[in-house]
DNA sequence: CGGCCGATCCACT
DNA sequence: GTGGATCGGCCGA
């Protein structure tokens, strides 16, 4: 994993996911709607590896939510979750592998007042697209997008190369919200000193019912 | 800033 | 029926 330049389309293809998502920090993300475009730059994005990953969707198998996953590389899987949220990622590595990165947090670099205008409330200009679900409501995503091609021109999402990202300005973690066997991989990437990286959570514990919650009704 | 909580509904078991 | 690759509001330090 170098500081190279992402060269598309074939940066999707024929490489490691965890290099996939190293070299997408600083790469362009452009929303295109009737409105305008909006343009990001990224700031931290998290690997999933695929059927190998305790922590990925794809890891109990094809389901009809993950089936982009499952598809040719360099298109978008968008899924959606808590009831409320969309997250969108980038599917990298050959058909079948469902490797993918989600797209975790931006800097808005274009279209700000279109980005402002779907943040309602939002104040720092930071927070538009800090964290996954404010980073597809800022650009407008939802699921009509699954399945989005990447590296087509017209497309209404596209992710273009940046300015190289020297390797001492990545920092490397635990992925965010990801608990399990799969709590510890450090596939979490981030721009150094980026006030656009969200913030940590570790997972989500469930509280553990109380005995009376499990018993079953004998009357 | 950090912790807790409710929101809200779909995919999967 | 269960719980989630999250977020925003509210609280206390």
């Amino acid at each position: 994993m170098g500081a190279q330049p992402l060269t598309l389309p074939r940066a999707f293809y024929d490489r490691p996911v965890l290099a996939v998502a190293r070299d997408l920090l600083g790469a362009l993300v452009d929303r295109r709607t009737v409105e305008g475009t909006v343009t990001l730059r990224l700031t931290e994005v998290e690997a999933y590896d695929g059927a190998a990953d305790p922590g990925s969707h794809a890891f109990r198998g094809r389901t009809p939510r993950n089936a982009t996953m499952f598809g040719p590389p360099g298109h978008l899987y968008v899924y959606f979750t808590y009831g409320m949220h969309w997250c969108m990622n980038a599917v990298c590595a050959p058909a079948g592998t469902a490797a993918a990165v989600l797209l975790r947090a931006g800097e808005v670099c274009g279209g700000r007042q279109l980005a402002r205008s779907r943040r309602p409330g939002v104040r720092a200009e930071r927070d538009l697209a800090r964290g996954p679900a404010r980073m597809t409501r800022a650009l407008g995503v939802d699921r009509s997008l699954d399945g989005t091609d990447l590296v087509d021109p017209t497309a209404p999402l596209r992710i273009r190369p940046g300015r190289p990202v020297a390797d001492d300005l990545v920092v490397v973690g635990p992925r965010t919200g990801v608990g399990g066997d799969a709590a510890a991989y450090p596939y979490r990437f981030a721009l150094l000193g980026e006030p656009t990286v969200s913030p940590y959570r570790a997972a989500a514990r469930r509280p553990s019912l109380p005995d009376s919650a499990h018993a079953r009704r004998n009357d």
